[in-house]
DNA sequence: TTATATGCAAAGGGTTTGCACAACG
DNA sequence: CGTTGTGCAAACCCTTTGCATATAA
């Protein structure tokens, strides 16, 4: 945890920028939480429990910050929230979501599948792709099985 | 024009909607427009020349109405704007986009390209895949040799 | 006629900004 | 020291809502 943090200190340092308690507080719950996809309200409350002072706007402009490095991904599922989420050690932007539509659970695959259309986008578009972001839509396991015993009650 | 139209017109009617002159007006706009990604505001600007009393509270109501009656697609590109685009006779989700993060331009990629995966996320995590997005970000061809050509600007 | 749809203006929710003050290097 | 960062509150922007009025079927 600790040579994260110390990782991300250099990457602030580089560009000019301090590691402040309250950015430090914030990254800790980002490491935290690597599992969630935070709104920036959320990880305002729960930084404010390390720091009980921090206002939302510098979790906001620290959110900012680190999306801007590329050590946040900042991400949007539709509600007018923006989410986001500390990028794995290195590799950038290996995962993708499965967003159910019913309960609106987000599940995430940690394989990247799209090296290959990556390269076709190259070569058939001459754009070079940095980032990618993909979505399944749906309906989950759980949500299906709800659906079939809700109509199952129906008929009888 | 006339036959989407009418068609649309029908979408409604089963659900006890009414294809008012509002509404009517909106629709042609988007069906004028169906290459481009557009806001609300832009939508609303845009019918206002067809129909110069309509509110922008309509134009929202409309195009929330057609995107729950799957009419229309709505997405977000990362600015805290909603976009709007008529869906395509018929095939539902298959188009992609890739975004010059540079320039903000947005193309259109008319194939379906994750037939394959989705089959991948029903099998492995049992998920009913009804859409997705998919969306590369990076530096368009244009903006590709812009750079190209200001470094070379630097050496010399 | 009656439910549905509209316009307007006000409210709402998330995000950004201006400013005086604080703190890092 | 000067630059960079912070907290607060106000401003902002996009979007939604309440309500009285208008309109489609």
């Amino acid at each position: 945890m600790q040579a994260e943090i110390d990782k991300i200190n250099q990457q602030l340092a580089v560009k000019g920028y301090k590691l402040t308690r309250q950015r430090e507080a914030t990254v800790l719950v980002l490491l935290e939480n690597e599992k969630d996809h935070l709104s920036a309200e959320e990880v305002f409350m729960l930084v404010r429990d390390k720091f009980p002072d921090i206002g939302l706007a510098t979790v906001y402009r620290t959110l900012d910050l680190l999306h801007e490095l590329h050590i946040v991904e900042k991400m949007n599922f539709g509600d007018g929230v923006a989410r986001y989420d500390l990028r794995g050690t290195e590799q950038a932007h290996m995962h993708h979501h499965i967003i159910c539509t019913d309960c609106g659970s987000v599940v995430e695959i940690k394989d990247d599948w799209l090296l290959e259309l990556e390269q076709r986008v190259e070569r058939e578009y001459g754009f070079t792709v940095m980032d990618h972001r993909l979505e399944f839509l749906g309906t989950c396991k759980d949500c299906s099985s709800k659906k079939t015993e809700a109509s199952r009650q129906a008929i009888s």
